[in-house]
RNA sequence: GGGCGAGUGGCGGAAUAUGGCAGACGCGCAGGAUUCAGGUUCCUGUCCAGGCAACUGGGUGGGGGUUCAAAUCCCCCCUCGCCCACCA
């Protein structure tokens, strides 16, 4: 009999496998086999693979593995984010070229991802920070810029003054550089967009399509558009004959506005101050919250501001309201100034309080009065509407709409939809990124690079240390080129793309994997996509998904793909915590796998991973790691796994009936749970099915059927023991993974026997075995010739028997 | 503040989609066999209380409801987690 040893079987494996080509796609056009495109969020290389990525791949890994077995034509792709900003950090701390850091991290990344012996169809490997791959962001780039999706304006960043530099905004801890400590200011620089504002309600009306997606998922995209219909009311400023627009979702409430309020980077604030005679009180609070930087300005005081010593006129009816300013408005956000209606906006209630400003109701609660000076929050729900000239009687939410009509009729507003959404900025000034591919001339202004001057190359030479410009704006030479559209000297941009740049296409790349006329060749994406299959984890749920989404989308309009939605079904794996917090290096409670798999072998470190609980559930490593001693449990049954299939073939005896039915039943169950991302509960049935095959074998019976189909549903779990026991145990001349997945009949997964409840006033007192198709009258037969239900149901008289044949019956009695 | 999700043995979890035997499967633990010992492997037991047992009673965060029947559906509350958060 053999034993199972995974560090003896398991590299032969790899070797074998690989020589053999066994997981590339066919892209044979004759080949009728379904296309199963199953995607995997592709790591980032900031050192060896992690706990996470165990989870995510090994996730990823059997769904591929279990697609082929089915007969599809499986894409399983890998490749590296490889640009980013933890690259030049460890550049800066290393003195050595982030090039180096990153490719070194994936080699290794690489080298454990085949030892875990996934399935990736290695030829269409591709690395962002590749020339050949960021030559098609740019292109990419380009296509958007020609379409006016990718502009330039002043937007405020992070700025160290210390280290003379910009910062992301997870660079700035607690308000302050993370890496000299110096608190943090906004600087307004001039930067790349690109304008995901157009399609917004796209991106919004689609989510529709994506019904298999995590519904929280899917609540995340619509919240982050962020819709609200609401109306844009002009004010009129009486002192100076100024018009402002408003915008708000409760033009119902226009009658009860008490004062109005200006963001303090409004462009009309400086002027109605000193008209007002207030400037010199509103200067310090405009120049500090101007001066606050992004990553450090927070939910502050909703009550503080200054009034402004001017007055606004309401259109609706005449009234003339105080001004203030306030940094409660967002310039971002609407117009950057809005009515306040303190009775029925929270922030304008507490505004109003603080600053001792009139309240008045204008929405009753149904069947309530409300008294201003009580009130001690605002009203924001629904209600009638009071104190409202023409409308007062009229109910929300349908006042809503009618108030909006008459003000489109009356002239004095209109109907508008606001997104939250904003545009996407996409420049860093940055080094180990996608260059821009821009020039600027003086003369002809932002020059796009001729296509075929792609790549914009990143130079190697380069000064990573921190202080004044970016790496490529200091670089001596780079930056200096002749205008491609006038011929005299103009310079490169210096900034570079956001790595979600980079990632929101890779997976039409891989495609096309070395097209050299273009990111991809839409044949190829066409046949392949879109992704059958996407698994990643829940922090893309928002940027990188909407990002991909509105690149698609994009790419649609131009007419190189003809899909407007990439990803089909999305699974979020869990997270691998450790002791309840997340792993991480300042914590230093980070697990690795890979010393997990040279121990135990990569189908352990995959078994314990996939077994622990729900594919989408958190997993707390501390709580399911064994005793570093001790072998896994995991392990263990692969032994006995190796111990039955083993003795089985020595057996000539045919399986026996009860076994049979418990292999069909297995086949059914794992199969409904493959599709379902059950792994947890595949995992648990084979080992059902071990010990099952291990009694048969105890008993002296055959279990040779069960081995075969036991060892075909191992497989996608642990694919280098299943594949020992179906080449060198079984005997098969070719591999397990490329073999069929077992089928069952339905009649012999079907029990011939069921166990019969038998409840008296819904507590069981007995069980009675039946045949599966014992009829309603059989049932009640049998239940109420129970010793034990007879002694239950005593000298009190039965009220009703419910029969649900054949498993359940439960008699009703008086009591 | 808003949104979403989750609370089941000593532990991870199963049963929740479709209301019908709560605790599958595994870990751990206990006892036994093998072993010089540790590890390995194998067997038995393992929700709580009572009982030698048959069995009886209780039990899925708390409270209420619907139902012949609720871990599962509905309402209220508590706790935890995640996401978004001054969005007019």
């Amino acid at each position: 009999m053999r034993r199972y040893d995974p560090t003896e079987i398991e590299p032969k494996w790899v070797e074998r496998w690989e020589a053999e080509g066994l997981y590339g796609a066919a892209e044979d056009p004759a080949d009728e086999r379904p296309r199963f495109y199953m995607l995997d969020m592709f790591p980032y290389p900031s050192g060896d693979l992690h706990m996470g990525h165990l989870e995510a791949f090994s996730g990823g890994d059997v769904i591929a593995r279990y697609r082929w077995m089915r007969g599809d034509n499986v894409l399983h792709p890998i490749g590296w984010d490889s640009f980013g900003l933890p690259a030049e950090n460890a550049a800066i701390r290393r003195g050595t070229p982030p090039a180096d850091w990153t490719y070194a991290n994936v080699e290794q990344q690489a080298e454990s991802f085949r030892r875990l012996g996934f399935s990736f169809d290695w030829t269409r490997r591709l690395h962002t920070s590749d020339p050949e791959y960021y030559r098609w962001t740019q292109w990419l780039f380009l296509r958007l810029f020609e379409r006016g999706l990718a502009y330039r304006k002043k937007a405020p960043v992070n700025w160290c003054p210390n280290d003379a530099t910009v910062l992301a905004n997870e660079q700035v801890i607690a308000g302050a550089c993370e890496r000299c400590g110096t608190p943090v200011e906004r600087r307004d620089l001039t930067q790349w967009f690109f304008k995901i504002t157009d399609y917004a309600q796209r991106l919004l009306d689609d989510v529709d399509e994506l019904t298999d997606w995590p519904d929280r998922v899917v609540t995340m995209q619509r919240n982050w558009v962020g819709r609200s219909d609401g109306a844009t009311v002009t004010f009129r400023i009486d002192e100076t004959g100024d018009e402002v627009e408003i915008f708000t979702t409760r033009p119902d409430t226009l009658w009860g506005v008490t004062f109005f309020v200006f963001a303090v980077e409004h462009p009309l604030v400086q002027t109605l101050a000193e008209r007002g005679g207030t400037w010199e009180r509103v200067r310090p609070l405009v120049e500090r919250i101007r001066s606050t930087a992004v990553a450090v300005r927070e939910v502050g005081e909703t009550t503080e501001g200054e009034p402004l010593g001017v007055h606004v006129v309401n259109p609706v009816n005449g009234e003339r309201v105080p001004c203030f300013v306030a940094p409660y408005v967002l310039m971002e956000y609407g117009t950057g100034a809005i009515m306040a209606v303190p009775a029925h906006d929270q922030r304008d209630f507490e505004f109003a309080r603080a600053h001792d400003l009139p309240i008045r109701v204008v929405i009753q609660p149904e069947g309530e009065e409300r008294d201003a000076d009580a009130m001690m929050e605002a009203h924001d729900h629904d209600g009638v509407m009071v104190n409202s000239g023409p409308f007062d009687g009229e109910r929300s939410p349908e006042s809503i709409a009618n108030v909006t009509a008459w003000l489109e009729a009356e002239g004095r507003g209109r109907s508008t939809v606001t997104y939250r959404l904003r545009d996407w900025l996409i420049s860093r000034q940055r080094y180990w990124g996608a260059p821009i591919p821009i020039a600027h001339c003086e003369r002809c202004g932002e020059v796009p690079v001729p296509d075929d001057d792609l790549p914009v190359p990143l130079p190697e030479d380069v000064d990573f240390q921190p202080g004044g410009e970016s790496p490529l704006a200091r670089h001596p030479t780079w930056k200096k080129v002749t205008c491609p559209s006038c011929g005299r000297d103009a310079e490169r941009d210096t900034d570079t793309m956001d790595t979600f740049v980079d990632s929101s296409w890779y997976y039409f790349r891989y495609c096309s994997p070395g097209y050299e006329d273009g990111p991809f060749r839409r044949e190829d994406v066409d046949r392949w996509m879109p992704v059958e299959q996407y698994v990643g984890g829940v922090e893309h749920a928002i940027l990188h998904l909407l990002y991909s989404r509105f690149f698609t989308k994009a790419l649609y309009d131009m007419g190189l793909v003809g899909f407007t939605e990439p990803f089909l079904r999305l699974m979020n794996q869990g997270q691998v915590i450790f002791g309840g917090a997340s792993m991480s290096k300042s914590k230093g409670n980070i697990v690795e796998p890979m010393p997990l798999v040279a121990r135990w072998g990569a189908d352990t470190a995959r078994l314990m991973i996939l077994f622990a609980g729900p594919f989408e559930d958190d997993i707390d490593w501390q709580l399911i790691a064994p005793d570093p001693e001790k072998r896994p449990g995991v392990t263990s049954w692969l032994g006995r796994v190796f111990a039955a299939v083993g003795e089985a073939t020595e057996r000539e005896k045919p399986d026996p009936d009860g076994l049979v039915r418990m292999t069909h039943r297995t086949i059914r169950g794992v199969t409904e749970d493959l599709e379902r991302f059950r792994f947890n509960t595949a995992i648990s049935k084979l080992m059902v099915l071990t010990n099952e095959m291990r009694s048969a074998l105890d008993a002296g019976e055959g279990a040779r059927a069960a081995a075969e189909a036991l060892t075909s549903m191992l497989a996608p779990f642990a694919p280098f023991a299943a594949e020992e026991l179906w080449r060198e145990v079984l005997l098969h001349g070719s591999s397990v993974h490329v073999s069929s997945w077992p089928s069952y009949d339905p009649s012999l997964a079907a029990e011939d026997t069921v166990t019969l409840v038998v409840q008296v006033d819904g507590k069981v007192r007995d069980r009675v075995e039946v045949e599966a198709s014992a009829s309603e009258e059989r049932c009640r037969e049998m239940a109420l010739a129970s010793d034990n239900a007879r002694r239950a149901i005593g000298d009190r008289e039965i009220r009703r028997v419910v029969v649900r044949p054949p498993r359940l019956v439960n008699v009703v009695t008086t009591s």
